[in-house]
DNA sequence: TCGTGTCCGTGCGGCAACACACATACTGCG
DNA sequence: CGCAGTATGTGTGTTGCCGCACGGACACGA
């Protein structure tokens, strides 16, 4: 996690593009730039948060751990959101984790700065609000998900809302890092994966995946994906 | 669904109970209490939505139906919340249906009149926001645990979740509606359900359960059960 | 170029939950 | 009381995923 002082471009993140120019000239002060690695943690289980985070091309998880140490995700934050919002919701922390899934660039801004523009009830407010309801219909859909459908089934979930939020068809992802944003064996994953390359949907090779055919994905994922990808686009222009 | 005229007592619902008196003055005048029986529709898959409820003795589940038929729960609102997230977070609709899990009362409130006191950003606002984090965590937690747990382990969360929200130790509630509910098959419940007996944590007959031993119970549930409770305790003071 | 670590593929036994079928039992109503 | 409807219990075979073990392949540095 590396913070860099040069200007930084809001547009690159769909919240920030939306919000009219008064607010943005208010808000460009408290903004910085942030590359992030891939597994950078960017809040820990109940952990305290000085910023929150407007991903550019980043990629963030939100990850559950149990005791135990098996994990799942409960959902994921690319260009279209914010990671922190439990700094303006009212609670401070939340219980789980949040990992760079995929290594990119993000725009921070301070807690106490965000409170106060977001008190202020304009565009800002309206905004990341939406996008927390956004976010619950995904987190939702991966909670029906999980019950009800297969491992390849949501491995094309995950793949397609993983893809909407890059600028590129590569993603970089071993197969057990896969396994454990899915909470399924790493095995299990291969077996899906395997199938994927068959029907000529992805290429997979150590570590790099390759969107070959997105059609086919969707014809692959359950409802799921669309429900999520519909309610994005209906909440966020 | 029959609406009362009569006073109303917002005192028992516990978002309502903790707002400041002047708050509670401007609101009473807006209040209705409302009662609802067991499987009554609070709203549609993106349905409009002309009220928030504040449960007072019912309960509400947030359900999600897939285009097969089979259902599975997102989370349950009691009187420590509110249905109807999505007016005030601003995207008036959300994809899925909320049905009512265990018949009483709540306490309505018509859109215009929420969002114009969630507009003044006083402890209204702030409690309902903290509230819809608190869901956040459940449906979070819900996902989490349809991952990793067993139909036991998630019969004793729920009902331990539906206990907590409940001024009796007796649930009114068929095996097919709790397998609905946890997106499981009638026979799954049967089977968990008859171990609780036999361990005598619950007695089941014909569509009422008995909560004998709660301790017993919170062995019984995974860590799930817990994560929730607390966050709620800590997130609604 | 060789070794070591990482990543992916495969096979096997086991188990939990599934789908389906059906038996039992209680309940309320005519 | 008898019957229909609803609710629960049980049995059988199937399936999807798990845990574990291992083998091969590639990558990168010494």
């Amino acid at each position: 996690m590396r913070a860099a002082s040069r200007t930084v471009n809001p547009g690159k993140n769909r919240l920030l593009a939306a919000l009219p120019p008064e607010e943005v000239e208010r808000l460009l002060p408290n903004l910085q730039e942030i590359s992030f690695s891939l597994g950078d943690v960017v809040y820990e289980f109940s952990g305290h948060l000085d910023y929150v985070y407007f991903p550019t091309t980043a990629i963030i998880s939100l990850l559950y751990t149990m005791e135990n140490g098996s994990t799942a995700e409960m959902g994921l934050t690319g260009n279209d959101g914010v990671v922190g919002i439990a700094l303006f919701m009212g609670g401070g922390t939340m219980p789980n984790r949040a990992v760079v899934q995929s290594a990119g660039e993000a725009i921070r801004m301070k807690a106490k700065e965000l409170q106060s523009e977001f008190a202020l009830g304009g565009e800002f407010q309206r905004l990341l609000l939406r996008y927390t309801q956004a976010l619950i219909t995904q987190i939702s859909q991966t909670a029906v998900c999980n019950r009800l459908h297969s491992v390849e089934q949501q491995l094309c979930r995950w793949l397609l809302l993983s893809h909407d939020r890059l600028a590129s068809d590569e993603l970089i992802m071993t197969q057990e890092l896969i396994a454990d944003m899915l909470g399924v064996r790493r095995e299990g994953v291969t077996v899906a994966a395997g199938h994927l390359q068959d029907i000529g949907a992805i290429s997979y090779v150590r570590g790099r995946i390759q969107i070959l055919d997105r059609q086919k994905l969707e014809e692959t994922a359950c409802e799921c994906y669309r429900v999520v990808k519909d309610e994005f686009d209906r909440l966020l222009k």
